[in-house]
RNA sequence: GGGCGCUUAGCUCAGUUGGCAGAGCGCUUGCUUUACACGCAAGAUGUCAGGGGUUCAAGUCCCUUAGCGCCCA
């Protein structure tokens, strides 16, 4: 364990790193940038002892250099094991499972903002005192996997038939423990604080064993059982293929018109197919039982072409009554939508394939060992020769590929194993529907609910080898099964023990579904299920709501008896910025890698949640990165800016002692007010509005306002003054750095750390310091108020320096017209405030202070303030500008006073609503009358 | 075919119980100012998709039309 002990300031690297984004121009930068601090240095009295001199702050790297800060505190935390969760009993643990990325992955921009999201959560809730843990783990992706060892035998040429099974999971095995984690390398360049320890797989013993318990008690239940149903299958690799490694694409193909003539008398029925060799198999007609044109059909009989078979005519809602003729042929082996009818009305499955897409005997002698497009090709002819083709149409429809070998995939009827879902259903609908589970945003609750409610059984078993094995055992002896953890001793039946296990592995959904408490050791009573189930937010994209989350919900009920989350937080996609998904196959996806190496992890957080409002699309491009990376790198320069002030072991002042002034007063009262605002927003998962708040607060207020201030109190005659300012700099920064540090880990320990050295606080890192409560009796707004009076009048005087292009080395004399004593001391004691931010020279301050001559004006609430400039009033500008603000104020004003005068208003609204109106009718008047004076007197 | 969304500044999008239309980027102008040009300061920019309704009051609630997107079949 490395000890914590404090770090010095980075030394100087190169002053700016190259920005990929930036023009051609870099190199004069770095030119200027070189002259820039030499100046700087020759003209700085070097001779200030108590402060580090421009020397000392040039090592200071003027722009933030992420990447060697980030890999130096990661690596540190992980030491130090700040990401296990603490032994602290007293406080509710948080806990976050992750969704397991596939053991194949790599980092793609979507994990970023789903780790990011989960990330900042973490922290958060770490920061919050709770013992937290993130944890994590990779799945075994059955299909992906295996294919891509399969894609290197067949570099070898070899198929995994010639090397068996054994010796392939022997090779998938080695895969994954040479390359198989780069993900999670990746999750930790990102940031991500999991707890490492705890690093699951879904093929491990522990997890394995769930797998295997669960099968066999859902078994006993009578929850699983054993099939015949259609399912994706490529003829090419002889496997049954999951829904989403099927590749739709639409083709032109045709749509054949086949007479079916009836078996008893003349007359025929027209049915239109796609698929004319699948006629073979066909086991009925179906017509829907609307359609009166067929009616007087249902129940009789027709004589199947090509075969010796007759058919019935059935009646079935499924039927569309407009496409093709009306009529349906079915064929329940080989088409999934005739599969459903087919078990509706007990119609023969007639299977005329085998696995490789070669007709069978079934098919009819004709048929038999052709190939299906032959016997497609075989069959239209012979229909043709028969009379019995009608027509031919082109017809555009989709058809599905096998995701791997591109051949068109069969549906096709074969022994699956199924979990029977609608008894699982039951209870996930419940605590949906009663709330102890709740949808982020809330509209998926629907799309959950709808999904829920029409629920089918889930074949659970495919036809590879990398996965959990199905545990049934057949006896080979006499065909008994037993499904068993184990492999059985003898048989029940014929006392045998000649046993073959199913060839079969599950589906990885199977292994993934038991995530919340397979990761925690059970099937044993472990103290980490009582401790940390149920988990509190589950943070993942929409498109597994239906394969992953509602399925836990499903098992942890079932097998746990309780909730495996409370919330559920479903985010966007990441989109390019012309709103395409990112792909691999249309190159549009970036890689995260590249991008941390360039700009930091924080850049690309804080860049991704800034653009990230809940639950919506990040349209994302290089472009956004220059948020997060301008961002880090002010702060950073905030940081420099008050550390250059500082010596070290200097002696700061207790807080009590410090003699506070209205910009003091002011910063710690926005500070309260951002720090309970943002604790509001991390805990409700907005993660958006924290982090525009925060962005808004450290730059626009503390930065832009109150580090400007402080300069010239730095340079104070009187030391406490210094004082006061050192200390609030220090603290406000600190304090901003606990707010931000879930979403920019790095850069805000960093920070923090170098703050520590000289202003002592009691964590020993950031990751596990305290969240800001934020102290409500540190909210002052009349105090706030008289701030941003006095900022309203610097933004005024700056516009009238404006008007006539003042350079910002000519001081000027202003005069201020108040309305009240009380402002005009307030302007006297903060005139410094105006001489630093308006580079005013001197005020002229009172009730009844004269309009210069030619002078420029502005009115600021109910004062008037005067920018005298002899000879270069441009009074022409000047009209136009101020019958401008004039038009703006009386719109304004007839739209209140409206309001007000509509008796309606006054006596519907809310009172405090009505009150707010007078108020603000009363301070446009004011100004407006002061502002159609100034515009009278401009003739 | 069924379901769910979206349409607000040039672009990408916020806008929580109805009560002053916002942010980032971009744009215009000026700037070696005790940190930051990845910066500072000052500005300009809106038919809140169209139509109708409820209300004292609608970007926000209801109906409707158009366009776009996603999911399921």
């Amino acid at each position: 364990m490395a000890k914590a002990k404090p770090l010095s300031p980075v030394p100087c690297g190169a002053a700016a790193s190259p920005w990929p984004l930036a023009s051609g121009l870099w190199p004069l930068k770095h030119l200027w940038v070189d002259i820039y601090c030499l100046y700087k240095i020759l003209s700085h009295n070097l001779e200030t002892d108590n402060i580090l001199s421009w020397r000392q702050m040039m090592e200071i790297s003027k722009t933030y250099e992420a990447k060697q800060i980030e890999q130096k505190w990661y690596r540190w935390w992980e030491e130090r094991g700040f990401f296990a969760p603490s032994e602290d009993t007293q406080h509710e643990p948080f806990t976050i499972l992750i969704p397991p990325p596939n053991v194949t992955g790599i980092l793609h921009v979507g994990h970023v903002l789903n780790n990011t999201l989960q990330d900042i959560a973490v922290r958060f809730h770490r920061m919050q005192g709770r013992p937290t843990l993130w944890l994590p783990g990779v799945d075994h992706a059955g299909i992906a996997t295996q294919n891509m060892v399969e894609k290197e035998l067949a570099k070898e040429g070899l198929t995994r038939h010639d090397i068996g099974r054994e010796k392939l999971l022997e090779r998938i095995w080695a895969w994954k423990h040479e390359k198989g984690d780069t993900i999670v390398d990746q999750l930790k360049l990102l940031g991500a604080s999991c707890d490492w320890q705890r690093l699951r797989f879904t093929m491990d013993d522990m997890l394995s064993r769930a797998v295997k318990e669960v099968f066999v008690s859902l078994y006993e239940d009578g929850l699983i059982y054993k099939g015949k149903y259609i399912i994706n299958w490529c003829p090419r690799c002889v496997t049954a293929l999951a829904n989403d490694e099927v590749e739709h694409s639409d083709e032109s193909g045709n749509l054949w018109y086949i007479r079916y003539p009836y078996a008893q008398g003349d007359g025929y029925v027209v049915v239109a197919t796609t698929r004319p060799e699948t006629m073979l198999g066909d086991t009925a007609v179906a017509v829907n039982p609307k359609d009166e044109r067929f009616s007087h059909l249902i129940g009789k009989e027709l004589l199947l072409p090509l075969t010796e078979r007759k058919i019935p005519v059935i009646a079935d809602e499924y039927v569309d009554l407009e496409f093709g003729t009306g009529c349906v042929k079915v064929t329940p082996a080989h088409d999934p939508n005739d599969f459903e009818i087919g078990l509706r009305h007990d119609l023969p499955q007639l299977l005329v394939m085998d696995e490789h897409g070669i007709m069978n005997e079934d098919a009819g002698a004709d048929f038999a060992g052709m190939e299906r497009y032959a016997a497609r090709k075989k069959a239209l002819t012979m229909l043709e020769e028969q009379g019995l083709l009608e027509k031919t149409e082109t017809h555009e429809h989709a058809v599905g590929h096998c995701y791997r070998c591109d051949t068109v995939i069969e549906p096709y009827l074969s022994d699956q194993w199924f979990v029977k879902m609608k008894p699982l259903a039951e209870e996930a609908i419940k605590v949906v529907n009663e709330g102890q589970i709740r949808f982020q945003p809330q509209r998926w609750t629907k799309v959950y609910m709808h999904w829920m409610n029409n629920i089918r059984d889930w074949c659970i078993s495919r036809q590879i080898w990398w996965g959990h094995r199905i545990p049934a055992y057949y006896c080979q002896d006499c065909a008994q099964m037993v499904v068993s953890a184990t492999e059985p001793s003898a048989c029940p039946a014929c006392k045998g023990t000649n046993w073959q296990q199913d060839e079969d592995v599950l589906d990885t959904w199977f292994s993934s579904w038991l995530w919340p408490f397979s990761t925690m050791g059970w099937p044993d009573d472990t103290p980490d299920q009582k401790r940390f189930l149920p988990t509190q937010v589950l943070i993942t994209a929409p498109e597994i709501i239906y394969l992953w989350v509602a399925r836990m919900i499903m098992s942890t009920l079932h097998f746990k008896g309780m909730i495996p989350f409370d919330t559920v937080l479903l985010h966007g996609t990441v989109r390019d910025d012309i709103g395409r998904k990112m792909s691999k196959s249309l190159g549009n996806s970036p890689d995260p890698i590249d991008i941390i190496d360039k700009v930091g992890a924080d850049a690309l957080r804080f860049s991704m949640v800034f653009n990230t409002p809940k639950g919506a699309d990040v349209v994302y491009s290089d472009k956004i990165l220059e948020t997060g990376r301008n961002f880090a790198n002010k702060l950073w320069n905030a940081y420099r800016f008050i550390m250059m002030n500082m010596s070290p072991g200097q002696e700061l002042p207790a807080r009590e002692e410090l003699q506070l002034e209205l910009a003091d007063h002011w910063i710690y009262s926005r500070l309260a007010e951002v720090s309970i605002q943002v604790t509001e927003y991390y805990e409700e998962l907005k993660f958006n509005d924290a982090g525009q708040m925060l962005f808004q607060f450290l730059w626009d207020e503390f930065c832009s306002w109150y580090i400007e201030l402080s300069k010239d109190r730095l340079t104070d005659a009187d030391i406490d003054v210094q004082n006061t300012a050192r200390y609030i700099l220090l603290d406000v920064m600190q304090q901003g750095m606990r707010l931000l540090h879930p979403l920019m880990p790095f850069i805000t320990e960093e920070i923090w750390q170098g703050i520590k050295q000289v202003f002592p606080m009691p964590e020993e890192a950031l990751i596990i310091a305290s969240f800001p409560k934020g102290d409500a009796s540190l909210i002052k707004p009349a105090i706030a108020d008289e701030m941003s009076f006095i900022q309203e009048s610097i933004s005024a005087i700056r516009n009238l320096r404006k008007q006539v292009n003042l350079p910002p080395s000519v001081t000027a004399d202003i005069h201020v017209r108040v309305a009240e004593d009380a402002q005009a001391q307030l302007f006297d004691q903060y005139l410094a405030y105006l001489q630093k931010l308006a580079r005013v020279q001197d005020a002229t301050i009172g009730i009844d202070i004269p309009k210069p001559p030619a002078s420029l004006a502005s009115v600021v609430r109910n004062i008037e303030i005067f920018l005298p400039l002899e000879g270069i009033v441009d009074l022409q500008a000047e009209r136009e500008r101020i019958g401008k603000q004039l038009e703006k104020l009386e719109k304004e004003y007839t739209s209140v006073a409206g309001k007000l005068n509509n008796p309606n208003f006054v006596n519907n609204a809310k009172p405090e609503i009505v009150e707010a109106e007078r108020l603000r009718l009363e301070g446009i008047q004011q100004k407006l009358s002061l502002t159609k004076e100034l515009f009278a007197d401009l003739g």
